[in-house]
DNA sequence: ATTAAATTGTAGTCGAGGCTACAATTCTGT
DNA sequence: ACAGAATTGTAGCCTCGACTACAATTTAAT
């Protein structure tokens, strides 16, 4: 492997976290409307990412194609048994990212913002570290 | 504001993060290439990233309409004095990062990579937490 | 000096993610 | 029951980041 082959690999990791940040927000997003509203609409996800229907209406399609989430035609969403799995990861990941967060002393509004752009490019090793940090500073 | 619209916030900020992240990808690049190469060459950026010099053309072409680069067809790629601050404050930033996940233990290799995916979703606030961090674990 | 190789530019395509405008369906209130 | 509101779906457009294929320019070698 060259030099230039070896340094191309991170962004070509980068690139590709990309395609599958969006589905885990989602994910995400859609076991916690679901947990506290019971029925999650299309509606509620377009509000809670702040975009058009349409944008959110193509995307449930697509999690339908990875069998994340099931749905009819006017109909709520609902996450698979798969969806609900990647839900609960994605979770708890983020809890363990703000969290750590917190430990470190950022304040909570900052915590927040960055845990929702930084989880999605943490690989299970540096979990496993953040979650160590976390519990060494609580003690 | 509402509950919902609040929420969106986070998301916002990182679509938004998203569409700066390769500016900086490349400054970032260039200065590399820069210091070692003497001359950045689209065909050097292509190598670096792994894409195509088509991709690299066109991006070349917004970087010089933000002013981050200057360049002539058929000549080598320059930072603007814009571009080279920009340069330096995303490799500080990404030594930072790097650094700080050494520092609480993960492993040099998953370091490299995650350092890129995080590097572009850190505030200003958080990364002072790093240094602070980092400091910490090095008395 | 001329040809071959390397580099850069251009044309045209694709999928993802975003939008507006409008049509269809479902839900609600009287 | 039916009109109006809310929700969902469809059509069509845009930009960005990626590509292939081909043309133009510059560099290098004989």
């Amino acid at each position: 492997m060259t030099e230039h082959a070896k340094q191309s690999l991170p962004h070509r990791r980068t690139r590709h976290d990309h395609s599958t940040e969006l589905a885990e927000d989602y994910v995400e997003a859609i076991a916690e409307i679901s947990s506290s509203d019971r029925n999650c609409r299309i509606v509620d996800l377009a509000k809670y990412f702040g975009v058009s229907h349409v944008t959110v209406n193509r995307m449930v399609g697509r999690l339908q194609n990875q069998g994340l989430v099931s749905t009819e035609p006017y109909k709520p969403v609902r996450l698979t048994a798969k969806g609900s799995r990647l839900a609960n990861r994605c979770r708890e990941r983020h809890e363990i990212v703000y969290q750590f967060l917190l430990a470190i002393g950022v304040d909570p509004q900052a915590a927040a913002i960055d845990a929702e752009g930084i989880e999605h490019h943490v690989s299970p090793e540096t979990l496993e570290c953040f979650v160590q940090q976390t519990k060494a500073k609580q003690c």
